[in-house]
DNA sequence: TCCTCTAACACTTTTGAATCGC
DNA sequence: AGCGATTCAAAAGTGTTAGAGG
């Protein structure tokens, strides 16, 4: 498995009291399996969210170096928006549906490990397995909270703390990586994604084989669905839709939008991780239709992140408009975001910094 | 009518306690 | 008694899909 170097800013960090910020110019991180979230990435990743909470997948997993052994830190993770909009899915690809929900409670998601010296985060892969989505506002259970149909990208926090109580003063560091972007969705919009994940995903082996067991299934007279089940679900038009397959219509340049922003694919042209691993993905599946979707490549520009309190998102200077494009949350007025003609799902490098502020001071635990 | 969300389903994998053998 | 390997049931997690609701 290949890992995409999230390379830090080489600008030089902010004076700092202790002079500790200087040590950590060298902390990388690495997303361990990139392969195959850039196989999702090229068709547009999208993240179940329920009630109760649904995992990732793929899931990240990130490995650290450059921390120093005997100091502990604080590794945590959570969700940014990545423009201003809503979106839904329709004719097969995704389009600009108006303006983003107003943003749901801010979580952060600690590993679990933390505090650990940076000999244990370096010893191995980070996984963030276990961190949940959901879309219930009111959830109890400390799952990350999203909108659905919104577009979101995971951050990557390296604070370091003794303690979780101390995060908010310690030093840090914020990653982000690019082919990570995703769509929050309560049911799989596109096919492609279904069949990449029931290939890639052990749970759903049940689902493999060219069909769903729901074709095979006899439910039972007895049973609650049975009941609902009032329409032969394999011949419904609906399901059709719905069924990943091998002979779908593959995607044309001809049936691009023409308008707006749109997310059908994400090429990795424009992912500045290719820079650092830039041979050919080994996938299963032919994308090539996709790529043929693919916008010129744009600029991919470095930006300071700066987390001194909840980015001003969304704003009501942001329209579903391409005359204005998303404001990136981590932007400032020092480092405004880059101007681009499409909403770009990832407008931004590998965001790193240290900086003596106060960390998450919107975050809820 | 269209779109989104929810809940129940069948199935697989993971987890952890219990058991066994050395 | 202690340790590691194995077994097995329960829990957890998966995508699917009909129906509800806006």
């Amino acid at each position: 498995m290949h890992a995409t170097d999230s390379v830090p800013n080489m600008s030089l960090p902010r004076n700092s009291s202790t002079g500790e910020a200087f040590q950590h110019s060298s902390v990388r991180m690495n997303l361990e399996n990139s392969d195959l979230w850039k196989s999702f990435h090229n068709i547009g990743t999208e993240m179940i969210i329920t009630k109760h909470g649904r995992r990732m997948f793929p899931h990240c997993s990130v490995s650290l170096s450059g921390l120093q052994s005997f100091a502990n830190y604080v590794i945590m993770m959570d969700m940014i928006p990545v423009d201003g909009y809503k979106y839904k899915w329709k004719k097969e690809q995704w389009e600009v549906a108006g303006k983003a929900e107003p943003q749901p409670p801010c979580r952060t998601y600690v590993h679990p490990d933390s505090p650990a010296p940076g000999s244990h985060w370096m010893k191995q892969s980070l996984s963030f397995l276990k961190l949940k989505l959901t879309n219930n506002t009111l959830d109890q259970h400390g799952h990350i909270i999203l909108h659905s149909m919104h577009r979101y990208y995971p951050r990557f926090h390296v604070v370091q703390a003794d303690s979780l109580y101390t995060v908010r003063w310690g030093p840090f560091q914020t990653f982000s990586f690019p082919e990570t972007t995703f769509t929050a969705v309560t049911a799989y919009q596109n096919p492609k994604i279904t069949k990449l994940k029931i290939d890639h995903n052990p749970f759903a082996k049940g689902f493999r084989e060219g069909g769903t067991h729901s074709h095979k299934r006899c439910r039972t007279s007895g049973s609650p669905s049975a009941k609902r089940a009032t329409k032969p679900a394999p011949e419904s038009p609906q399901s059709l839709k719905r069924m990943p397959s091998h002979t779908e219509k593959p995607l044309t340049s001809t049936e691009q939008p023409q308008k707006g922003p749109h997310l059908s694919a994400w090429p990795l042209e424009q992912d500045s991780s290719d820079r650092l691993h830039a041979e050919p993905l080994d996938l299963e599946y032919d994308y090539s239709c996709e790529e043929q979707m693919v916008p010129a490549s744009l600029p991919y520009n470095s930006y300071r992140s700066v987390e001194y309190g909840r980015y001003p998102y969304p704003t009501s200077e942001v329209e579903p408009s391409n005359e204005q494009p998303p404001v990136h949350p981590l932007s400032t007025a020092e480092y405004p975001a880059p101007q681009h003609p499409y909403p770009h799902p990832y407008p931004y490098s590998n965001t790193v910094d240290w900086s003596q502020h106060p960390l998450f001071s919107y975050s809820c635990w």
